[in-house]
DNA sequence: CTGTGATGTAAAAGTCATACTTAATTGGCT
DNA sequence: AGCCAATTAAGTATGACTTTTACATCACAG
């Protein structure tokens, strides 16, 4: 399979194969790109080369400028918030930069949306959150790595949008790649740290109860113990 | 003056104007605009307003589908971490909902990379960083709120940056934003809080002798005590 | 001879108009 | 209810034209 994006016209199909290009570095910064020579190359009009062009512009990956062409822009530069970019960086070669990056991320947001939960959690959202915990501790034994992480990214989707600031339930989808992501890595050769499991519960416990200081301390181990997790793991 | 985006293109002219209406709430969520009717609206051609509605589109605010048209989508699934989307949103009128989540943001990212600096940061970071807490205190009494604002700016994003995380350096920018529509509300009356002066200078020096404990239980004084700030003057 | 500044040219993006294709909604018909 | 055709609006292609601007050329003063 020479491509991904097939059954969805020419426009994603451009746009998924140039933007992991460029995210994964293929293109260093500087490089200008031509929009004829895009054309020809995907066999595409100009039309869609240009809209295509216009949303990496969008994306911060690219700058266009008369006279010179495209030009590729500098790692530091990019959008990395935006989804797409994120996607395409977990999936290209500096996988483990990305990874590393978002679980730091996490551990600056998740203690402080666990705190804002415990405030601010409805009575479904509490009963959610201890649903996907419990979930969490029926699965953690025997192999099941995958329905645990289906309660796994459940449970902090909640109490991301639990939280009630829109900032940080923007960020439940890239949460919930960074635990997937982890666990493709030890595919199903380890049941989930015991201790990460109770703790869970007990983030579940102190939200349902409105304890907020305790709720965002707990968060801060779990969240200590995934990037201690993934020193282990990666280099 | 109608229009302030100008002098930079019809492109321009167009996503300037319709992307604030969007983020503005001006369009409820499931209204469809035509690009015929856009294209009349503005006087360009369907191909200038392809290419805005792809950006837009990129930016989650709006979906394109065939035979029914470009429908708003629902503030939830807007890409609020996109630069232009949070410039938007603080530029119209719900501004305080705007800042009021961006400082909860920051005061999850901030103290930990403050942390993340004091372990990182070179001694140029640490020079800077020392250098702008001292123009701080310089500049703290005697209605000089906007050359004060250059050097907290400019501190914060020190920090960021030298946290060695590019997703929280590309915070830099967002909260610059905050910091300088804070300050253009008490406009010129009130000299910045002593306390966090002092605070800043605190967290520089921790930063610059490696303590990250400290540096983050300081950052989070001056983070919640920004939080209290807004509580005060917002409704 | 050299550095500086004006000028002209060409290259590439930007815009426009138009014709055509494709997908999906709607409504009528069986 | 289910299927089929008509219609509608986005998507794509093409070609002509405009605008900006990097770059080279040349003139002139030092």
């Amino acid at each position: 399979m020479e491509n991904e994006g097939q059954g969805k016209g020419p426009h994603a199909r451009v746009l998924e194969t140039l933007g992991p290009e460029i995210t994964a570095g293929d293109f260093p910064p500087g490089t200008v790109l031509r929009t004829d020579e895009l054309a020809e190359r995907f066999d595409v009009s100009r039309t869609v080369v240009r809209e295509v062009i216009r949303v990496l512009e969008s994306m911060q990956l690219v700058v266009s400028r008369r006279r010179v062409g495209v030009t590729v822009r500098p790692t530091e530069e990019w959008n990395v918030y935006d989804p797409r970019v994120i996607g395409w960086r977990l999936a290209g070669r500096d996988r483990p930069r990305q990874l590393r990056s978002l679980t730091v991320l996490r551990s600056a947001v998740e203690p402080v949306a666990a705190g804002l939960a415990a405030a601010h959690a409805t009575p479904d959202q509490c009963a959610e959150l201890t649903g996907h915990a419990m979930g969490m501790v029926a699965t953690s034994r025997g192999q099941q790595l995958d329905a645990y992480l289906v309660h796994d990214t459940a449970f902090h989707r909640v109490i991301l949008t639990a939280s009630g600031n829109e900032m940080f339930a923007r960020l439940a989808d890239v949460v919930a790649a960074v635990l997937t992501g982890r666990t493709q890595h030890h595919v199903m050769f380890t049941d989930p740290d015991p201790a990460a499991v109770t703790l869970h519960v007990q983030v579940a416990e102190a939200v349902r109860v409105g304890d907020a200081a305790r709720a965002e301390a707990l968060t801060r181990e779990i969240t200590t113990g995934a990037m201690a997790e993934l020193d282990v793991l990666a280099p």
